[in-house]
DNA sequence: TTGTAAGCGTTATCAC
DNA sequence: GTGATAACGCTTACAA
């Protein structure tokens, strides 16, 4: 690999010159210009990125910073999300760079070697706790990120976000299957320890108090991981008594729903919307929930939007934008400077 | 940001020491070591990434170059294999760099920016065309590389790959369709510039061949990009004088697949393996194979398996594994030295 | 066992 | 317009 040296010899001129020719400096002589632009493309030299950002330049990449747990629901958010993020980077000719730790004490630690390590401009945050020491540990070291999620205290810390407004999208789930005349409405989750599972489960609480019924905490199974947890927790649904069997099962996310949906049909039980079949809906809408059979009903959060909300978001505030950053989302509520809801929309298919 | 120098002066150390001690050097006292390591923690300092690569360290990254193409197939594959990467990355402690660039004509340059600035110590290349310029490229500039896809020359340039036997994948398929007795076998696939779409070509023609089945020009259709022409193609094929009529649909891959089996279902065709139905299958088994209605019938090169291979292949390379570079997969056939051919599997389901 | 000093390949600050 | 030269933060001979 040649160097700034080789160049800078080739084109008999300094090497101070071969930089400001090549970073479109004006002070440079149009012909030394040309000319130096050429023995670059001969040489097929490029400036070292490494070296670039050890002066502080732009590394024109930035990091997705998952907090990566062993769910069920974990995997499949993930792989989407890191495609249509890496997509959509291309947009602002960014790179994407993607690191994680297998263990969750570990997460932190990788994050602040992330962020300390001059690779990246900026960081996506994703999964967020409720509490999560990621937002403080990102302000203190002063790299620009934007979180997808929120802490329970994101009014007093105002850092920039994107979120999924995780009640509002439950809610009108149950306000759905609440107006099929459906009563008895499970709710099932994965574990509490992410904000978004908290957000959702608030969302059934709140409707279910709305529509003033009272919760039954039979109907309330969380902390569910995998599979086989699933298809207990639905049988378990349905052995209580006849009459306090759940007409609706709400799931918390769509990867839960597809393995409700399938220990149902495995019990011999008929979802849908029709009375007397058993109402299943989702969140997220990934790509496999049109194909269910039945089709998913669910939440939509369009992932697309979403990303694009995020990458919109940090793109300002890397450019220190001191202006308010806008994002062009449509369906975006404003809940602080920086701070967006995206509203989930209803997308009704066969299972509710 | 703390730099090596303050944690020098707070441990009353050169900095060559604190180096030393935070690399597990062995001549260094235990005890300076121990205080080094105690100050280091207190600092919450991490040794810049940029300025340890600049030295030609390691820097545990690897990039994914993908060949973006605006194909309705290659997106979601593309999502895919970025994430189950990045996924697999974990096990290896790397982390995964995302670039590419918007139009083909710059995805060489950006690789060879890539692959030129230090930031990676190795390259998943992907979407290989039968010639192609990239191969090469990594092979001058002398950083390890594992390919997913094969270009022609494979045997001369004899670089590491890793590569699903499309060919026979869709011979499989043929003749799985042969049996039930169809003959009329129509074979629609994308652009023809990425070897796996030539390979699987190929496939089709040497099983008819093999079968003694006649080529009709009129029942091959190629270079479908979107789900418009697709469906034009689809609407072409039964157009036909009812006796010249495919009795299966070959498609290249799921993407394609699916879009048939929705065109089909639109024109009121019966999709399925019973005689009267028209049989469909895919290639790839991408997650929502399984949940198509009719459920896929595809060959599946399981991505896991496949992103197994090319990390375990790649971070041999990476070591200069003078040896032979094993990989674990058990179908995996041996081309050449770290050239690798997996064996697709043929996954019956509805929709053949 | 520890320290000094020379890189690594750029960009930025001065002079000229 | 152009060129020395000092950073940037680290690793690694080479000394001590």
């Amino acid at each position: 690999m040649p160097n700034i040296f080789d160049v800078a010899k080739q084109a008999g001129v300094s090497i101070t010159t071969v930089s400001r020719a090549l970073n479109g400096y004006s002070d440079v002589n149009e012909k030394t210009r040309k000319r130096i632009l050429k023995i670059a493309e001969e040489l097929s030299y490029y400036p070292s990125a490494v070296a670039r950002s050890l002066q502080g330049k732009k590394t024109n990449t930035i990091a997705f910073a998952p907090w990566l747990r062993d769910h069920i629901e974990s995997r499949s958010f993930f792989k989407e999300i890191v495609g249509v993020l890496a997509l959509g980077c291309l947009k602002y000719d960014l790179s994407l760079l993607v690191s994680g730790a297998d263990s969750s004490q570990e997460t932190s630690e990788t994050l602040r070697e992330v962020a300390g390590s001059g690779r990246v401009d900026g960081i996506i945050l994703s999964d967020l706790k409720p509490e999560d020491e990621r937002v403080a540990l990102l302000t203190d070291i002063g790299i620009p990120f934007v979180a997808f999620g929120r802490t329970a205290n994101y009014q007093e810390l105002s850092y920039p976000f994107i979120d999924v407004d995780g009640a509002a999208g439950i809610c009108t789930m149950v306000e759905y299957v609440y107006n099929q005349g459906r009563r008895r409405l499970a709710y099932l989750s994965g574990p509490f320890n992410t904000s978004y599972s908290v957000y959702r489960f608030n969302g059934y609480r709140e409707s279910l108090s709305k529509f003033g019924i009272a919760e039954d905490p039979r109907l309330v199974v969380a902390d569910l991981q995998e599979q086989n947890q699933i298809k207990q927790a639905v049988n378990r649904l349905f052995s209580l008594p006849e009459h306090q069997q759940p007409e609706a099962i709400i799931a918390s996310n769509d990867m839960l729903a597809l393995n409700v949906i399938n220990s149902l049909t495995e019990m011999g039980r008929e979802v849908g919307s029709k009375p007397g079949q058993t109402a299943v809906t989702g969140f997220d809408d990934l790509p496999f929930a049109a194909f269910l059979r039945p089709a998913l009903t669910t939440a939509r959060q369009s992932i697309e939007d979403t990303c694009g909300a995020l990458l919109e978001l940090l793109v300002a505030v890397m450019r220190q934008d001191g202006a308010e950053a806008k994002i062009s989302q449509t369906n975006a509520l404003m809940l602080g400077p920086k701070q967006y809801l995206l509203r989930p929309e209803l997308v009704i298919r066969e299972s509710a």
